[in-house]
RNA sequence: GUGGCUGUAGCUCAGUUGGUUAGAGCGCCAGAUUGUGGUUCUGGAAGUCGGGGGUUCGAAUCCCCUCAGCCACCCCA
C-alpha cells in the first residue's frame, strides 16, 4: 500500500486543458503573423539568467517578485520576470553583430512571485516586440500600428490604444522643479482614473513630497484629455502652454502631434487610438512615447498591451547606447478577458475528420485511408477501439468533429465510403477509389 | 507580502440549532432484438466534505494551522 501524493499545482500556476490550449495557440500564431508582417524576427533566450543580470535594473518591487535560487554549481540564478531585461542582455551581446535597427519578437513564459488575481498569474506568457537601435519616431508610430493590427487580427474591434509621451510629463516636472521625485509622482499619477484627482493629489503631497500647487498642476495637465473629450488636437493645444518654455515638454507635444497624424494617415480609426496625457506607466526606464491598451468592454482587467520608448536599453551591460521602442502583449490576461467576454470558441479537436474503427478485420485499410487523407492535407483521427458505432460517433460528436468518414463491411464491399457531416446531420456517398481528392474536396467545400 | 470573502462528487450547488449508511441537477459509464451521434427511458460508478490538528459521546457543520481560488492594497501583462 503506497501513500498517494495529492495532485496539485502551485499558487498562480495552471494546467492548460485542450479547450484552453487551442485558443492559446491560435493567439500565439496570430501574434507571430502580425509581428512577421512588419519584419520583426523571432528570438529566444534562456529561462534562467545570472541573478545580477535580472536584479540590476527595475525596482525593489520586481526584485521581491523574482524567483531566485542557487543552482547545482552554486551559481545564484533567477527566472526571467519579463522579456525586456533578457532583451537588454541579449542586445548588449549580439546587436553589434546583428546591426541596427534590430527588430525582434519574443513570445515566452515569464515568472513573477506576486499575489495572483483574475488575469494575473505567477507564470504567464508575454508576446513582446521591439525595435532596437533607432531613435526614429517612425518606429514609435509603427509600434502603434502593430498593436492595432494585432488586436484586430485577434478579433477585437472595441479597444483603445492610449498614447502619451513621457517628455510631456518630464517637461512639466522639470518646469515645476520636481524632476528628482518623478518616479513617485508618476506612480501616483498613474492611479488617476482609478482613485480620482483628490486622492492623487493627496498621494503626491504625502508620499511623493510634492507641494499642493505642484500636485494640482500635474493633475490639471493630466485631466486635459478628459476635459476636452479626447480630441487630440484640442488636447495638445491645451497642453502646449502648460509646458511651454521647456525643451522636453515642447518636443513631447510635437512628437505626439506627429504621431497622431501619422497613425491616422495609416488608416487607423480615431476611436482606436487616443491621446491621453494621464497615462504615465510606473516603469522608470521609459523616456518617450508610452502605450497602454484597454478593451472597451472590460477596462477593469487592465492594459492588455503596454510599452514605450526608452533611450538606453542596455546601459547596465554595455557602454553602447541602445535606444528602442516596443510593447508587450499580455497573452494570459487577454485570454482571461476573452474568456470573460465569451469570445473563446470551444473547439476541442484539432482534426477535421473522424474515422470510426468499424470493421475489425480492416485495420490496415483504415490506417492506409487515414494516411492518404493526411497526405491530402486533412487532419484525421482514427478511433483506437472497435467498439459500437454509436459510441464512436458519440465520442466524435463530443469532441466537436465536423466530419465522420464511415466505412464498414457494406462500403468496403461496394468500394464506397460514407462521409457524414456531423453538424448538418447528413451523409454523402463517395467512391473509395479516388476518395482522397473527393473527400478532401467535399470537406473543403463544407467547411 | 498585508487584509477580507470562499473551498461539499468531473462541473454547478443543497446540506436544517453539530447527531445514524452526505444529496440533487448536469456530465461520465453501461443497457433499451449487436451498422450510425446532440432527444427519451432504465441501471451504474464516483466524494479522505481542500489538507492537517483540536474541542465533543458524536463535526461537512465549532476552534487553530496550512494549501488553493476570488477581491482590495501594492505592482503590473
Amino acid at each position: 500500500m503506497s501513500q498517494l501524493i495529492q495532485p496539485r499545482v502551485l499558487k498562480g500556476f495552471r494546467d492548460y486543458l485542450p479547450e484552453a490550449m487551442m485558443p492559446r495557440e491560435r493567439l500565439i500564431e496570430t501574434a507571430r503573423q502580425v509581428y512577421r508582417s512588419y519584419g520583426f524576427a523571432p528570438i529566444d533566450t534562456p529561462t534562467l539568467e545570472y541573478l545580477e543580470i535580472l536584479t540590476g535594473k527595475g525596482s525593489e518591487e520586481t526584485d521581491k517578485q523574482l524567483y531566485k535560487f542557487e543552482d547545482q554549481g552554486g551559481r545564484n540564478v533567477g527566472m526571467r520576470f519579463d522579456l525586456t531585461v533578457p532583451l537588454a542582455r541579449f542586445s548588449a551581446m549580439h546587436v553589434p553583430q546583428l546591426g541596427t535597427p534590430f527588430k525582434r519578437y519574443h513570445i515566452a513564459t515569464v515568472w513573477r512571485g506576486e499575489a495572483p488575481q483574475a488575469g494575473r498569474y505567477r507564470e504567464f506568457m508575454q508576446c513582446d516586440f521591439d525595435t532596437i537601435g533607432t531613435t526614429s519616431s517612425v518606429s514609435d508610430i509603427e509600434t502603434t500600428l502593430v498593436i492595432h493590427d494585432l488586436l484586430r487580427a485577434i478579433g477585437f474591434s472595441a479597444f483603445t490604444i492610449r498614447i502619451n509621451n513621457r517628455l510631456v510629463l518630464t517637461g512639466l516636472l522639470e518646469k515645476l522643479g520636481l524632476s528628482e521625485k518623478s518616479t513617485l509622482v508618476l506612480r501616483a499619477l498613474d492611479k488617476l482614473a482609478k482613485i480620482g484627482p483628490d486622492k492623487v493629489v493627496a498621494e503626491m503631497t504625502e508620499i511623493a513630497g510634492a507641494s499642493q500647487a505642484q500636485a494640482t498642476a500635474i493633475v490639471n495637465l493630466a485631466n486635459v484629455s478628459e476635459d476636452v473629450g479626447g480630441d487630440s488636437s484640442a488636447v495638445l493645444s491645451r497642453v502646449a502652454p502648460m509646458v511651454s518654455g521647456n525643451e522636453k515638454g515642447e518636443a513631447g507635444v510635437e512628437l505626439l502631434q506627429e504621431h497622431m497624424a501619422a497613425v491616422s494617415a495609416a488608416g487607423v480609426s480615431p476611436q482606436a487610438v487616443r491621446l491621453d496625457v494621464a497615462i504615465a506607466r510606473g516603469l522608470d526606464y521609459y523616456t518617450g512615447v508610452i502605450y497602454e491598451t484597454f478593451l472597451n468592454d472590460l477596462p477593469g482587467i487592465g492594459s492588455v498591451c503596454s510599452g514605450g520608448r526608452y533611450d538606453n536599453l542596455a546601459g547596465l551591460y554595455t557602454k553602447q547606447q541602445l535606444p528602442g521602442v516596443g510593447a508587450s502583449l499580455g497573452l494570459d490576461r487577454l485570454l482571461a478577458a476573452m474568456e470573460q467576454l465569451g469570445l473563446i470558441e470551444k473547439v476541442r479537436t484539432p482534426a477535421d475528420v473522424f474515422i470510426p474503427f468499424f470493421d475489425e478485420t480492416r485495420l490496415h485499410d483504415y490506417l492506409r485511408i487515414a494516411a492518404e487523407l493526411r497526405a491530402a492535407g486533412l487532419g484525421v483521427e482514427f478511433y483506437p477501439e472497435s467498439k459500437k458505432l454509436d459510441k464512436q460517433l458519440k465520442y466524435a460528436d463530443k469532441r466537436g468533429f465536423r466530419f465522420a468518414l464511415i466505412i464498414g463491411g457494406h462500403e468496403f464491399a461496394e468500394g464506397k465510403a460514407q462521409l457524414k457531416d456531423l453538424a448538418q446531420r447528413e451523409s454523402v456517398e463517395l467512391i473509395l477509389e479516388d476518395q482522397c481528392a473527393a473527400i478532401a474536396a467535399e470537406v473543403e467545400q463544407r467547411r
